[in-house]
DNA sequence: CGTCAGTGACTACATGTGTAGTTTCAATGA
DNA sequence: TCATTGAAACTACACATGTAGTCACTGACG
């Protein structure tokens, strides 16, 4: 069910979850600051990403606009999930003992996540 | 450097992290009460464990001895960090954050967190 | 001493992934 | 109108990964 998204396509998501619709082409410029890939190379992820409907394409004369049909939230969502489960056990605890442990974590951090909780909590 | 574990892999190291050293047949014994995989496959994965020395052998006689060389607590750094940088731009707090808003955060993870970093503070 | 069972070594093979090149087609400008 | 250009479609190809099968060797047992 939940379409699998490659190291390489995700570069390629990121672009389109800050502006989409965008031509190939756009998406390539963007994609290129970060990465040193060819415009073929893009294009190969999108036609990917399209097949696995991940992206929608939308025809705009003789190109096409490249939209995200999956939100970068629920992305998200699933990829932690995964990751926690795979590797934690499923609990969120351990992880943060484990980044905390491997010194991961700043003071700043620490204050953050505090923060956060007790917003939670409310 | 830091040497790729496939899910395949990992799941035949969280095995000889738990003992060490194992025979492959003691590997698959263990792997096979979660994965349906036949021996041939714990052995073959347990090779390219071996070639990528992430796992060293020992002879014993006729057969081999396997123990890790890359430490679970090593492993879990990299994989998160990699994890965290690739998603969250490096900050954790955002993780949080995410995993909170998705719904993984249970009140008793949320206390189970806070007590964790009041401990840190010390 | 010959046979068998267990073991590592080698081989296999479909699919996924990173990374492109080549072809074709249509619009556009001279 | 015709060559040029830019975009999509198709093709390519090596390496990784999941998942095994087969072969050859060796020590143990009858």
């Amino acid at each position: 069910m939940a379409e699998r998204i490659s190291d390489a396509e995700h570069a390629v998501m990121e672009v389109l979850w800050k502006r989409a619709p965008l031509t190939a082409t756009e998406v390539a410029d963007q994609v290129v600051r970060e990465k040193d890939w060819s415009l073929q190379t893009v294009k190969t992820l999108l036609s990917r990403l399209a097949a696995k409907a991940v992206v929608g394409t939308e025809r705009d004369g003789r190109r096409f606009l490249y939209s995200p049909l999956v939100e970068r939230d629920d992305y998200l969502t699933g990829v932690s999930r995964n990751f926690v489960d795979r590797l934690f056990g499923g609990k969120v605890t351990p992880l943060v003992a484990h980044l905390a442990e491997a010194d991961e974590l700043s003071a700043d951090d620490i204050r953050e996540i505090e923060e956060l909780l007790r917003e939670l909590k409310k």
